[in-house]
DNA sequence: GAAATATATTGAACATGTTCACTTTTGTCT
DNA sequence: AGACAAAAGTGAACATGTTCAATATATTTC
């Protein structure tokens, strides 16, 4: 009858199903991380998580969106640690080190799987593709973490608004290269992450310091010029 | 019993099944055109060309795989063209803008099963993935294409070794937002592609002129250094 | 509390990529 | 020509992602 704190924790009336879900969702990731994501079939998903192989689907409208979801989970638990992290941090170059770093620290068990997030990057249509309309919102809340990385430091307004763009697009790539990234813990992926970041930091400073700017400002200009053409902060 | 000028036709002895591989090829294309990569399945390219649905397989591994081949014929056409449009032109930016957009050109059809080429991007262990091992031979051909496209043109070591890597890896974001681009002609991803070959050629151009080198030249060796540690030019 | 509705769950059926044992065709050797 | 081997081709069977009609369970309505 009185059904308080019900929904609080997980294990309410309402929505009696969150439990499977989750039980699904976590057989899942441990078989991928364990078997990896191509022969892990969705049969073995079902019966390790003890229900029929239509209950997956009822949850998860197909295996990558599994993977989708964890990547959800990824995005809020990056949300997290990097408003943790960057407390203190005012330096822009420090505070994207540690957008970019605890990334790859929260995926650095995964990159078996992680790959299946890049599925569908050459079908524009599908829903789950990296750059299409159907991840729009995930993608909003990636750049959105870079913007607040950006917060507080003295930048531009042109620059302030692509930047986070550009860090999001970089740090797409920076996952691909940890995929294939084989050396131990993956630290050439946290170099080339520091030096992209050093690189674009140097050109940041410069364009602001009142001494080289009349020779670099109207390099930044098209460089920003050409990312807002090419479409990447209308999100039509 | 005399055999010679058999195999210089394709139509010869040795190899009767080059014709039924080329049916099932351009039957495949045709269908990939006008339908779609994924809603024309194997049996509709098998039927469509005459054959069991285990020919197909008999000539190409997986279904990808056609498009593979597609793209094989690509850069001999792109190859072809680039040698061909290149005559005369001795301007590096000239040049570079005669390799990308050519290569736009032979793509402009394809723009509906292209994306196929990018579904193994996140498994570096597939035959078919773009950076893995499987397709180091098409990738170094495609690099090539580029070394000609710079060769003549007056280049630092470092940069004649580089250079040709990034303009491949651009090249392949390049079809990506062609993929994308729903513009007429994809005249955006020809503009965009304008616009990042300016940048670099400017780029090129300051680190080599006297009067600034001092200033830009670290940083040409901090990205040049960046690219080697990365590894994408050791291809081991 | 019975009926009606919404939510969960089932497992068989389906579609399609892929494999494979088997047959047919083609070329070679004697 | 006939035997043999290699190449070409067949189509049924298989594996797996996905759909769906049917059923069970919970919740709401009256």
């Amino acid at each position: 009858m009185f059904n308080v704190e019900a929904n609080v924790i997980g294990t309410a009336k309402k929505g009696a199903g969150e439990k499977t879900k989750a039980a699904i969702f976590e057989t899942a990731l441990e078989l991928f991380r364990r078997r990896g994501f191509e022969v892990t079939t969705m049969r073995d998903i079902a019966r390790s998580a003890k229900v029929a192989t239509g209950a997956a689907y009822y949850y998860f409208p197909s295996k990558e969106a599994i993977v989708a979801a964890y990547y959800d989970q990824v995005q809020r638990l990056h949300a997290e640690k990097v408003r943790l992290e960057l407390g203190g941090k005012t330096g822009l170059r420090e505070r994207l080190g540690v957008a970019m770093h605890s990334k790859l620290e929260i995926l650095k068990d995964d990159r078996m799987f992680l790959g299946a997030l890049f599925r569908y990057t050459g079908d524009p249509d599908h829903p789950l593709s990296v750059f299409g309309k159907g991840t729009q919102a995930q993608r909003s809340q990636s750049v959105a973490i870079f913007q607040e990385a950006i917060a507080g430091t003295d930048l531009s307004e042109a620059l302030r608004q692509l930047l986070p763009w550009v860090l999001w697009l970089a740090h797409l790539g920076m996952i691909l290269v940890f995929i294939y990234d084989e050396t131990e813990g993956q630290q050439r992926t946290h170099r080339l992450a520091d030096g992209i970041l050093d690189l674009l930091t140097q050109f940041i400073v410069l364009t602001s310091s009142a001494l080289v700017r009349p020779f670099v400002q109207p390099w930044q200009t098209k460089v920003l010029g050409m990312l807002r053409e090419a479409g990447w902060t209308g999100e039509t």
